[in-house]
DNA sequence: TCCCCATATGCTCAAAATAAGTATAAGTGT
DNA sequence: ACACTTATACTTATTTTGAGCATATGGGGA
């Protein structure tokens, strides 16, 4: 009944990837679907729910995971559709995990998965991502304005525009739940199609095929909550570093903190925050990987926790203007 | 098995309080200490866990909660002392919640604590509280070098630095978990002694009288943990409005904040802040009750979560020298 | 070899946010 | 009228941030 799921993330090669597991039984729709890694609880063998965790991914795929934290606990009744039929209710209880890009390795049956193939709206590094215009903000906006009285509707417009930053509400990284939430109640992710919950006819738009691979069960809304605590996180707590080699350029820390934030930063600025923060030190040896000046690698300052309150990667909000 | 508990906060008098359920069999000592408003999650009747918490909290105290959020599940083999000798493990999901000082009547049964009655240590609004420097300082310490080998000395006194500030490191008010762990693996806290976790002799301290008020079983650390989150949530999330009248004065509400973030803050500063985020807008009505000249009276400005990505009240992290 | 290209790194400058005051306003009670 | 209290406005120096230009240092091809 009580089980745990873990989001294990990495970088590799700039991207930022997710652990799922492939559908072993492609015969049905609805399980052919990707889905976390997951195991039981044992409350006998497990002394506490994160030793339980660790135990089981690395016996089923062998990684050994550096930052592990519990994320959320789902127990909602249409996570899973097979429970409300009239079974017991599956809970599990969440973990995100990171780990290093060179043990990133794939385990068998298991398959490392683009966030942003998930989640194509999240990925501002090159801009805003023209889905955003082309279908999901039409789409949504209809979905609003189908509400049934005048007050939901303006309910609705306005989780849009925050969720979303329309109409210069600004584009806000962390909320990423948020809209997996809205395009979910919109219909618009194929897993609401599979849950049953929309009533179709009346205004209902279809799950678009431009909106992300669908995973099993609720998968992608814990997905979601990951990737948003992620990105809160790496602004205060210097987790990026559990993705990173040994060694490293500011470069390659800057593209891996771009790819988990979705957004891109400037290079100049980066290096000067990071040397500020006294997050990095020098290893004195440099990397001539890239083609131009070569670049000097860095390594993690682990003293900085014992130096700042708050040690992690400063990122732009935006300039307000007001 | 599985359990919901409430850790109903509010702000009342300028001081911030917690409701806790008194203890109703004064017979054995363990049972006589306060807890946790807690209640059964039901399946079959409630589709969400939030849902179901919503419903009992109000059913049994008859308290509306406005802002609630899962904070975390706890499932620890020694949260339990009965559960050990061989019963089933009792796993709780936590939530916070806010409600309104004017709804913050009594309910029966229950009383609302002061929360630094529960964590002394963590109230610097009028200076470094001086339990730190005459007790915990040297306490810890003392815990620290008792450690087996030099590595565990090091990692127990760097561990203490960070999570208490000592030598340079600074105060980070959000680290209240780390620090009730601290004060309880060093067998600073009643509950440790209870838990029978650390074996008396050889180097052991005794739980002081000046660290806080016991609870039953673990519920300080549940609220270590919520009063963690809402320190960090005021700064992004315009929560502390759950806590306020509908109407009050930016000094008001400069108190309820420091009640929460547990510091002084500037208050010319503090209302310019506030302005410029567009957090308030003002009623026109102003209020004598301070004897000095009367102040405005503001209310929340729902729009700002509109126009800023994260709203919230701002706070001086303290100027970095270097 | 020398020049071009690519990337890395250093530096400047203006704009905005912040910390910490000082000064003034507008009431109450004596 | 006066002292006293609290509220609010304004000033100033400093730090942080955003953005760009300039220079350094390698490789590869003419």
């Amino acid at each position: 009944m009580l089980d745990l799921s873990a989001v294990i993330a990495t970088v590799t090669l700039d991207e930022p990837r997710v652990l799922l597991v492939k559908a072993s039984d492609p015969s049905s729709e609805a399980s052919a679907r990707p889905r976390l890694p997951f195991g039981p609880f044992n409350p006998s063998s497990d002394r506490t729910m994160e030793e339980g965790l660790r135990r089981w991914v690395e016996n089923q795929t062998g990684l050994n995971l550096g930052f592990v934290e519990q994320l959320y606990t789902f127990g909602d009744r249409f996570r899973d559709p097979v429970a409300i039929a009239g079974g017991a209710r599956s809970i599990t209880v969440g973990y995100v995990a990171l780990v290093r890009q060179s043990s990133a390795r794939r385990p068998a049956g298991s398959d490392w998965f683009d966030w942003y193939r998930l989640f194509p709206w999240e990925d501002w590094r090159n801009g805003r991502p023209s889905l955003i215009e082309d279908v999901i903000q039409p789409e949504i906006l209809l979905w609003a304005a189908s509400a049934e009285d005048a007050k939901s509707k303006r309910l609705r417009r306005e989780r849009a525009e925050i969720a979303f930053g329309f109409n210069d509400v600004g584009w806000d990284a962390d909320r990423v739940l948020e809209r997996y939430e809205l395009l979910y109640e919109a219909g618009l992710v194929a897993e609401t199609v599979t849950d049953g919950r929309i009533k179709t006819g009346e205004g209902q738009t279809e799950a678009h095929p431009r909106t992300g691979l669908p995973l099993h069960q609720d998968h992608r809304r814990i997905l979601a909550t990951a990737l948003g605590r992620l990105r809160g996180k790496i602004r205060y707590r210097p987790v990026i570093f559990e993705v990173m080699p040994p060694a490293f350029t500011l470069f390659q820390l800057q593209r891996a903190v771009e790819g988990l934030a979705g957004a891109p930063l400037h290079k100049q600025n980066f290096r000067r925050l990071v040397a500020a923060e006294g997050l990095v030190e020098p290893t004195g040896r440099v990397s001539a990987e890239t083609g131009g000046r070569p670049a000097e690698l860095f390594r993690f300052r682990r003293d900085v926790v014992r130096e700042r309150p708050a040690p992690g990667v400063r990122m732009p909000r935006g300039r307000r203007t007001k």
